[in-house]
DNA sequence: TTGATTTTTGCAAACGTTTGCATTACATTA
DNA sequence: TAATGTAATGCAAACGTTTGCAAAAATCAA
C-alpha cells in the first residue's frame, strides 16, 4: 500500500555501502566482481524486494529484450500456432514477445509498426495484412538495421528476410490431387490477389490444369476474403446454375468446411459428387464429416525457423557482412482425407 | 544503413534553436506552447524522421502505456477471443498489450509475472494456470498498487479484481438441460479441482442432480486436463462396462467433440442413445455432426468488461478511496443443439 | 619490505524524455 | 512610456540503469 516503495540498485548500494556500479555488475554476474560481493548484493536485493527496471536498462543499453509480432489475427489457426511457437521459443532466449493483431487493416498495421518501433523492440516479425502492398512503413526498421522478418504473408519486391510456405507447390499439389481423383471441373476459391501467396497458389492451380489439358476458366475462380460468409455466398453463385463443379480447391479450411455445409444443405454428396480440398490443415478438418483433405504448412517448423533467423539477425546485427535478407521456403504436404476419397463417377480411370 | 541515425528531441531543438523542453511540450501538444512553434517542431520532427523513444518516456513518467496479459494458451478459443477483444479495445485507449502464455505451467506463470513487472506494465490481466493455487507471485502488483485483474480462471481467497463467468449456474444449467431431455445417468467430465471454476461447475452439476432426485456418483465424475487425449481415455473407461450413461456434461468443447467421435466409433448414437453438452460455445460445436449443445460464456462481453475495469483502476490509481477489488460475474447462456435433441428413449416424458 | 601484477571497486557520464520553476517576450492598459 | 499581466520559452534535475576508465585493494614475487 505504501507509495514510495520501488527499490533501486541505489538503495542496495547504500544499504551495503557499495557503489551502484558494483551492485549493477554484481547483479549481472560480471566476472570481475568477487563471489563474496555478488552474494551479499543478491541477498540484499532479495531482502529489499528489488525489481529491475527494464525500461531504464533498455534506455541505457538501447535494447529492450523484446520482440514485436504483428499478425492479421490471433484467432486463426495458422497464425495462432505460429505465435505460440515463437513466444515459447523466444522465452528460452530471454526475450519477451509483444503480440499484436492488425485485424487485416492496413492502417492498424502502420500504427502498430510505429508503436513497436517506439517501444524499441529488438526485432519485428510480421505476417502482413491481406491488403498491404506498400511496405514503406517498415523502412524504419530496415534503415535502422533492426532485425525484420516476414513470414507466410510476405512482401513482394521488398528486400527483407522472408520465411514462407511453398504456395505455388501447394496450389499445384492440391489441384493435381483433385485431378487424380477424377475431377474435371475444378473451382478455386482464392484470397484476394493483393496478397502474393494467393497469386502463387492460383498459378499452381493453373499449372496443374494445363498439365492435364484441362481448361482454365475465369468464371471458376473466386477472389475474396476467405470468411465463412463469403464462402457461403460463393456457394450460392456456384450452385445457382448447372453444371456443378466436381472439385473445389479452397485456399483455407474455413472456406472448405463452409462449402461442405452448403453441400449438405443442397444434397450434394461429398466426396461422391464433389471433392473438396482446403488449406492449412486446421484441426477442424478432422472433426467434420467427412474429414477434409487439406494442405499442411508445418506451422511449427515455420515458427522455429522464424525464431532461428531472428536470433541470427540479432547476433550478426553488428557485422556488416551478414546478409540482411533472403528467402526461405517451408515445404507443404497434402493430407488426403475423406472429402477427396474415391473417384468421381463421371471421371476417367484413376491414374 | 548508417549507424548513428536515431534522431532525438535534442536534434530537433538544436535544428530549431529551441530548448528541448519546448520541443517536448510541442510534441505533446502542451497548451502553453504557441501554435506556430508546435507547427515548426512537428514539421521538423517529420523532416528528421524523429521517432519517440517510449523507453525514455516510460522511465521518466514511470508508466509504459503497456498492459500485460497472461493466458494459459492463445490457441484455445476462449482465451484467444478474449485476447483479441482486449487488444483491440486497449488500442483505442492508446495502450499496447503484451500477450503471454503460461502453457498452463505454474513456473512459467511466475516467470512471466516477474518479467512483466520488470517491463513496468501499467496493468496486468491474468487467467491463471490450471494449477495455480498460490498467488503470492502477484503480490508485487498488489503491493505497488498496479492494476491487476483476473478473468475466467480466477483465484480463490485472494483479494483482487475478478471478472468471471457464472460457472455454478453454467454447471447447473447444462445438467438440468440434460435431465429435462430425459437423461438419468449423467457423467461429468471436469477439469482439475485446483482450478476453482471447475469446482463451481461440479457443484452446479451436483445441485441439479439433487434437485431432480438423481444420485450423485463419484464414479461418474472425471477430473482431468481437458485435452483430446484425456477425453479419449475417459471414454475408454466409461464405455468399458455397462450400463452406458445416457448423458455427458463435458466442461469444454474439445472434450465434448472427442466424445462424439468416440461414440461414432463404437456405434453409440448421439443424441438418441447419449446426449452431450460441452462448454464455451467454441465455433467447432457448430461444424461437427451433430452440432453440440454448449454453454456460451459471452467472451466479447467479458473482454470488454476486463478493459473497462482496467481503465477504471488506472484512472483511480491515485485515489485511495477507490475499491481495489471486487467480483463481477458474466452471465452464461445454454445454446441447445442437436447433440441433446429429442428425449432419451429410456427417459420419462419431457417436462 | 618494496614494487609489480592482478583483482576488485568506485566515479561520473550517458541513454532520451518530462516537468517544476524561473525567466523572457509580448500584449494590454493607464 | 511605464507598469502590469499573460503567454511562451528555457534551465536543470530527475527517472534507474550500464560502462569506460581510474583508483584502490589484494596478491604475489623478489
Amino acid at each position: 500500500m505504501s507509495k514510495r516503495t520501488e527499490k533501486t540498485i541505489v538503495d542496495i548500494a547504500e544499504e551495503l555501502k557499495l557503489s551502484v556500479s558494483t551492485v549493477s555488475r554484481a547483479l549481472n554476474d560480471n566476472p570481475n566482481i568477487s563471489a563474496r560481493t555478488k552474494d551479499k548484493v543478491k541477498k540484499m536485493a532479495r531482502k529489499l524486494g528489488y525489481r529491475p527496471n527494464a525500461l531504464a536498462a533498455g534506455l541505457r543499453n538501447n535494447k529492450s529484450k523484446t520482440i514485436g509480432l504483428i499478425v492479421p489475427r490471433i484467432s486463426m489457426f495458422f497464425p495462432a500456432t505460429i505465435s505460440t511457437i515463437i513466444q515459447n521459443k523466444l522465452q528460452e532466449y530471454g526475450y519477451n514477445l509483444i503480440i499484436c493483431q492488425s485485424n487485416d487493416s492496413y492502417d492498424q498495421e502502420v500504427a502498430l509498426v510505429n508503436t513497436l518501433y517506439s517501444a524499441r523492440v529488438d526485432g519485428l516479425v510480421v505476417s502482413t495484412t491481406l491488403y498491404t502492398t506498400d511496405f514503406s512503413h517498415f523502412d524504419v526498421f530496415k534503415d535502422n538495421n533492426i532485425p525484420l522478418i516476414f513470414f507466410d504473408r510476405v512482401p513482394k519486391d521488398y528486400n527483407v528476410k522472408v520465411i514462407k510456405g511453398d504456395d505455388y507447390v501447394g496450389g499445384y499439389t492440391a489441384t493435381t490431387h483433385l485431378i487424380e481423383r477424377g475431377c474435371k471441373d475444378i473451382v478455386h476459391i482464392s484470397g484476394p490477389l493483393t496478397c502474393n501467396l494467393y497469386v502463387e497458389r492460383v498459378s499452381g492451380y493453373k499449372h496443374a490444369l494445363q498439365e492435364n489439358k484441362l481448361p482454365f476458366k475465369k468464371t471458376r475462380v473466386f477472389y475474396q476474403e476467405l470468411t465463412r460468409d463469403n464462402a457461403w455466398q460463393a456457394c450460392e453463385k456456384i450452385f445457382a446454375q448447372t453444371p456443378y463443379p466436381d472439385g473445389i480447391f479452397a485456399s483455407n479450411d474455413t472456406t472448405a468446411i463452409t462449402i461442405m455445409e452448403y453441400c449438405r444443405k443442397i444434397n450434394v454428396r461429398v466426396p461422391e459428387d464433389l471433392k473438396i480440398v482446403g488449406y492449412s490443415n486446421d484441426p477442424r478438418t478432422e472433426i467434420v464429416t467427412p474429414p477434409v483433405t487439406s494442405v499442411d504448412q508445418y506451422p511449427a517448423m515455420m515458427g522455429e525457423r522464424v525464431v532461428a533467423a531472428l536470433m541470427e539477425l540479432i547476433t550478426n546485427q553488428a557485422s556488416a557482412t551478414a546478409p540482411r535478407y533472403s528467402q526461405e521456403i517451408i515445404p507443404i504436404q497434402l493430407i488426403a482425407r475423406e472429402s477427396t476419397a474415391g473417384t468421381v463417377k463421371t471421371g476417367g480411370k484413376k491414374k
